[in-house]
DNA sequence: AATTGTATCAACCGCTAGTAT
DNA sequence: AATACTAGCGGTTGATACAAT
């Protein structure tokens, strides 16, 4: 029952990959895409497994990646995002475009602990130093039980909503215009403007058509709904009735606001009997004021 | 110049969720 | 339904580069 294993494992290369494969993996992968990892090795006559493969392409090979130092920007970004996320390092480089999980974490470990402790910030609790330490062990989720202060929440919420900002703007590289939109990002964005309103727009509502609401939801909104694109009014429709507290003005999770796939940044919203008796929400007001509930 | 210590990061390892058989 | 496998994730390791002595 079952398939076959992956990869001979005895016939497989190991260690730091040569020019020469690094040229057969991108030749192949340019030649028939991204397809099985399992099969690809054999295929492009790498002695490789799959998995190797895969780790190569993804955290140095593929075209989009950006390399070179994290901005000042990037590094802000990334201390909010992991206040909110904890060490989901692949949810965070979803919100980083040309940044891998992988260079994300290294970045974490070798620069950005120690900045925070210079801070005088506990990089995992995101706390200071010398408070009382959190009730749950390792980072903040969502869920846990020790939820930032309510301003370090909007805080992250802000840069999330930038993030996704700068998502969509990498997310839609595929074509040359668009490319271009990505490069001119920082022209454009000069000073990323983190007071968003990011509530609305990420599961339109067909009665939530106020030019206020429309004109506070900006790039963010547009991102969220760009990185979980529901394009259609039945699609819009078809989100409210998956999501009738937001459809109605209820507070909504705070998660799924910033436009994390339920399943992505806050399972307990999805699994959860009752996800609203345990999660801190964020309610959009005029004007770009949030609440935090 | 040689040695030792430290920082960085690519790659590996082990685990989990989802899926194919 | 049970089993086997894949893809993807986060943690860890090891090789290399660089700095200090």
């Amino acid at each position: 029952m079952g398939r076959s294993p992956c990869c001979e494992k005895a016939h497989t290369n190991k260690g730091a990959w040569t020019k020469e494969e690094d040229q057969r993996l991108i030749a192949y992968i340019r030649a028939h895409g991204e397809g099985c990892w399992r099969t690809l090795p054999k295929a492009a006559g790498l002695l490789r497994c799959g998995k190797s493969c895969r780790l190569r392409w993804i955290n140095y090979l593929r075209p989009d990646l950006k390399r070179g130092n994290f901005t000042e920007e990037e590094d802000e970004l990334i201390i909010k995002l992991h206040a909110m996320l904890g060490n989901k390092w692949s949810l965070i480089a979803g919100r980083l475009p040309g940044r891998t999980d992988n260079e994300i974490k290294n970045y974490w470990n070798t620069h950005i602990k120690r900045k925070l402790l210079s801070r005088g910030v506990d990089p995992q609790t995101h706390r200071p130093l010398g408070a009382a330490t959190a009730p749950t062990a390792g980072h903040p989720s969502p869920t846990s039980a020790a939820p930032l202060e309510a301003s370090s929440i909007t805080d992250a919420a802000k840069a999330a909503a930038a993030a996704a900002s700068m998502k969509t703007a990498s997310d839609s590289t595929e074509d040359a215009g668009s490319r271009s939109a990505a490069s001119t990002y920082d022209e454009h964005h000069p000073g990323l403007n983190l007071d968003l309103s990011i509530s609305l727009a990420f599961y339109p509502s067909k009665q939530s058509s106020s030019s206020t609401e429309a004109s506070s939801t900006t790039t963010a909104t547009t991102a969220a709904a760009t990185s979980n694109p529901r394009p259609s009014p039945a699609a819009a429709s078809e989100a409210d009735a998956a999501h009738p507290p937001f459809a109605q003005g209820r507070p909504v999770c705070l998660c799924c606001h910033l436009g994390f796939q339920r399943t992505e940044a806050c399972g307990s919203c999805q699994t959860a009997p009752n996800p609203h008796a345990n999660l801190r929400y964020f309610i959009p007001l005029q004007g770009g004021q949030h609440v935090i509930d």
